[in-house]
Order: structure tokens, then sequence, then C-alpha cells
DNA sequence: AGACAGAATGTCACCGGTTACATAATTAGC
DNA sequence: GCTAATTATGTAACCGGTGACATTCTGTCT
């Protein structure tokens, strides 16, 4: 592997002048820049990325964590992050917690390791130890989607979940029904915590009151979602409606309402948040609130260059973007069609 | 930010020692090992991984090039080799083409640069100059799904796309389809090109004609299975029976059915390759040749381990992972139900 | 006590760009 | 034609671990 200094002997210069021709910004005169453009050929050379980050000081590179790579979410947020981070000349290193505490606290410290040059954290699920001390380590930091307790300073890019999921519920009374269920992720994580909070104000603001078994808390991945459905449906009075807190939740809770012939809308209306592409295929359409998944990585990366090109001074608001519900035909009045 | 001479100094070692330590193997006196264990707690050494990569000459870092790491498949492969390399200690560097030549060749050039010990390519859409470079160049290497041209001593992890196109053809045919069509990916995609034979094998077996506008090739991403699918209805005589290449044009397809008003199975079987997990859920439940796409990128990481540590002289047969025809009900028996 | 294997530890060149600084070559000004 | 101001170019220290090699210390055996 040629070596900037072979290439510098070949094309009779010194290093700095190869430098100076392939990162540009100084002047070199055009006989020698055609030589040194001449050996790089010949040698085939490619610049160490490894050593000029190691002498620069910056590895180009963004860390995301995120709790599934394969969740369709989650991949978009990643797109979107990827191509911001390619526009200033970036690379994104993606690393998958998978809910767990201890891989979500190894793939940081190899971050930190690894030395990029920033972090956005879409998989924290609460307060740990890992978090903190990431942020304590002054590495530039954003969060996405939620914001572990107690870190103050770091910027988030977000959806409105609590209201979101209010409209949502509101949605549901509004066709009449008065018995409403939840199916519901951790309440550690904060859009879980938000979402069931939009859910119950809802209630709250019609005057309903939310029996405690129709909101099932802790569940994640379409095997919670699974399990989660079926206990609501299993309850002995079923609720007419149920809101789910996401994607992976509802496509679960689909199998379970498909395995006890439970029809939608009919017998059941049925929310969720996070839309996918063929939601407006499922039997029924399902009704869904739909976040800008793409847009949120893309912002997520804006807010990163921020951070990196102006320092982590700067109060930065939560950066808020837009969900819209999307109404299909999951949902039906009640006692109705 | 501490280095390793910090600790060192503190302890009272050398920078040896501190190696020793940190990286194990050797044997330190458990009083050193406690100096040098407190010296780095106090000063929150961790060890720059620039530093140990470009001494060590390795970066423990994989290239995944994908076409859209946003694409449901490309995910979970990514899941899969992501996995995979976690277990080595190592971590994927994913980048998406995009389907553009420019783009892909910028990916993997910014791989070289960044020198990732090897690289995993599920993205060349032919023979790019690009990826015959990389291969070159002596970069481990494997394909995933699909082989560019000319590229014969690489390793490919794949499924067996022309049989799997002719078995879900010969399940259509076998319902009393004559008339068929496919809507269909580029043919520069050798994997458009197998599932293409395998559809085309399966009708001359049976002695049934293609017609040519009937087989519409050249679509790519939701867009494309919407307009090919738009086509292959607005044919003067529709097929009763269509086959998609792939999942993402499954969904484009999908609508243009909707918008149509064309009844699926009743006016038109339908099967796809790739299986999604809301597809039992769609209406109608879409019959669909199910990937192994994180088993695919775990392979992926395996041969890429393999190749590190046992050289790529030896040769490697295809690793081929098999599919499964799920049957469900969005394909019928011609003019019956 | 002397010799010696083996364990423990230290030294330092090296990986390959980058950049501050020094020096050399031009050009401009009068 | 001579000095000052530019512009072009080279030199070498530096980024921070790593590992080959050298050295020093133990403990064992004669």
């Amino acid at each position: 592997m040629a070596s900037i200094r072979d290439v510098a002997r070949l094309a009779q210069v010194s290093t700095a002048t190869v430098v100076r021709v392939l990162n540009g910004g100084a002047t070199v005169s055009p006989a020698r820049t055609e030589r040194v453009m001449k050996a790089v050929a010949e040698l085939d050379y490619v610049t160490n990325g490894v050593a000029a980050s190691l002498s620069r000081g910056s590895t180009r590179l963004l860390g995301l964590l995120v709790s599934d790579i394969a969740n369709p979410f989650t991949a978009q947020v990643a797109r979107g992050l990827e191509d911001e981070a390619v526009r200033h000349g970036y690379q994104v290193l993606i690393a998958s917690s998978d809910f767990d505490r201890e891989r979500e606290a190894a793939m940081l410290a190899s971050f930190a390791r690894r030395t990029v040059d920033a972090v956005a954290l879409l998989s924290a699920d609460g307060a740990t130890e890992s978090v903190s001390r990431l942020v304590r380590s002054g590495m530039p930091t954003v969060f996405v989607d939620r914001r572990p307790p107690n870190t103050p300073a770091i910027p988030l890019v977000r959806t409105d979940s609590l209201s979101a999921a209010r409209e949502a519920v509101r949605y549901l009374i509004g066709l009449g029904h008065t018995d409403l269920g939840m199916i519901c992720g951790p309440v550690s994580m904060p859009t879980a915590a938000q979402r069931a909070a939009g859910f119950r104000e809802a209630c709250a603001e019609a005057g309903l009151v939310v029996r405690p078994e129709c909101l099932r808390e802790g569940f994640l991945g379409t095997e919670g979602g699974y399990a989660a459905m079926c206990e609501v449906l299993d309850l002995p009075r079923r609720p007419t409606a149920v809101f789910s807190f996401n994607n992976m939740l509802a496509i679960g809770a689909l199998r379970a309402v498909r395995e006890r012939g439970v029809r939608i809308p009919a017998d059941l209306s049925l929310v969720t948040f996070d839309d996918m592409e063929l939601f407006p295929f499922v039997d029924p359409p399902l009704t869904a609130i739909a976040q800008p998944a793409y847009e949120i990585g893309a912002e997520a990366g804006r807010v990163l260059f921020d951070l990196l090109e102006n320092g982590a001074d700067a109060e930065r608001p939560d950066v808020v973007l837009s969900t819209e519900l999307r109404i299909r035909e999951s949902c039906a009045p009640v006692g109705g069609v």
C-alpha cells in the first residue's frame, strides 16, 4: 500500500505538497500539481483515512445508536441521517442496542473509543449510566424521538407524542367509544409515558374512566404487541377501541386479533402510532399517526452539524416535527358499522 | 483527553505495561496492574481506537454497501451482519448507494479510504468500475444476494432466485393460469435476470407463451412497482396472474391495483418475491417467497470473518440459503373464486 | 555462589497524514 | 537594481497506540 511519502518521492516533491494538491486550498504550481497527480495515479494511492483522522483529530463519523436497525421506523431515520451526513462528507456508524442495557453501553463505549465526531441516540430506554457518561464526556450529542431523564442541555429532535396521541384518542372518542384500551411500551421510555399520558388526558377531558386493566404497559416488539393484545382481548369486558403505542406493537396486535377472529372495526377499533407503507393495504386499512421518520433523521443530522460547527454553548430548543393522523378504516362508530 | 502516556506516567509504569494490562494476554504483576487500573479510572482514560487502528493496521470495521438501508429486506440483512460483527468485536459502517452509480462509487472509495477490514456488497447493479477496483485492491469482499459480472473469485451469499421464482410461477400455472405477467427490476441486476428467467422457464415448460408486453422490466422501488403495474393493468388484454420481482415493487403494485378497483385474487392473482411481516394482514393476505434476510446478513458476516482469518486463497462455493413459498390468499384458480 | 531459564518490564521506532514553521523563489514597488 | 511583500515549497514534530527487542528481575538447580 503506497503511502504519501511514496507519492512524494515519485513526484519529487515534499509530502506537504502532496497534501496541498490532494486536499486543495493551498496553491501549488501547475508543474508540480501534475507530477503529483501522475504519481498518485501510478501508485494507485489512496489517502489513509485512519492516519488522517488521527492527525486531524476528527473521524468524520457520526454514531447512531438505535434499538434495532431492522425496525422500519428506525431504518428510515438512519437513512435521513445518512443523507445529511454524506452531504457533509461524513458517514454513519450504526449500532443496534437490541433493547439491551449492556449492549447499549458497549456500543456507546465503542463510539467513544472510535472517537466518532458526534452521536445520535435513538435507543436509550432510561437513565443509563452509559448515556450520562457520554454526555459528560462532552461528545456532541442529539437525542432522537425521546430524551432520557436528567440530560437537560442536550438537544432533541422529536414529534409531539403527547398531543398526537391525544388527538388520535379524541378521534376514537368522537366516534362514540367510551371504553378504551391501550397497549403500551415500558413507561421508562419517555415516548411511552407521553403517549399513555395523551391517552389518559383525552379520556379524562371526555369524562371517561380508564380501567387500569385496559392500559397494558411494558410491551415491545411484535411479540410484545401480540401478548399485550391477547391480554386485552381476553378481558372479561373488552374495550371497544384500542390505541397502540407503535407500529411493532400494532403488527403483533393484528396477529392476536386475527387469531381470535375479532373483526376490525366491527368488534374493535384500532389506531396506532407510526404509519407504514403497507397500512393502507391491510384488512382493514389501518388508521395511524404518521411520523416523518426520514425527516427526523435528517433533522438530527442538521442539529449535529450545527453543534459541530457552532459549539454546544447556545441553548437549542427541541426540534418538534409534526405528525399526521391518517384516518383509514380501522375505526368505526361504536355499535354501528 | 488523556493519552496512554498520561496513564503510564501516573501509574509510574511504561506505556507497554499499560497496553499489557488493558489488552490482556501478557502477565503483569498485581501491584502494577492495580496502579494502572487506578490511573485509568482517575483519568477517565479511553483507548484511542483511531491510533490503535493505525498502528495495528486493522479498523475492526465492516463496510456494508446497500442500495437503501430503509428497505426492510436490506435493514434485516444489515442487522444480521451487525450481530455477527459484534460477536467478533467489529462494527458495521453502512452506506446507501440509492441506486446511484456515482454515489455507489463514492461510498466504496470511502470504505477504501477508511480502510475497513472487509466489505459486504448488496448494491452493485452491474459491472461498475468501482466494484472491480475494490476487488482488485484485494479487499476481503463478499457479495450478498447477487454477484456482479466478471467477479468470479469473490464469494457470494444468496438464495436461489431462479428456482424460487420458477416454483412460484409453477404454483400460479398449477392454479390454471395461462396468461402470466411479471413486473421486474432492471435485468442488469442479476437477481432480476434470474427471477425473470425462472418466470420464463416455468412458462416454457408448461408450453405457455409469454407475451412480451406482459414482462415489464426496469422498475425499482414502490414508485416503479406502481408504474409497472399500471402498464400491465392498462394492457388491452390483461394477464390473469402477476409475479412481482420484490417487495417494494409489490407495494407499488398494490397501489395500482387498488386504484383501478382490480380485485385480488378474483380479477388478478399476485405473487411476489420477498415476504414482509404485514403481508399476512394485507387484503388479501399476500402469497410471497420468503428469504431469510437476517440469516443472509449473518452468513455474509461469517464468510467475511472466514476470509479475514483464513485468507482468500481457498475456493469458496456460493452460500445458498433456502427460500420458502408462503401460500396465502392472493392467488386463485383462473375463472373460479 | 554461579549459571540460567523464565517472567516482568522498559525503550523506542513505527503506522501515515497533517500542519506549524522555516526557507526559498517570485513578483511588486519605487 | 534593491528591498519588501507574496507565493511556493520543504522540514520535521506530532497525533496516540503497538509490538519487536532489549533489559532487569526472580527463582531454581547444581
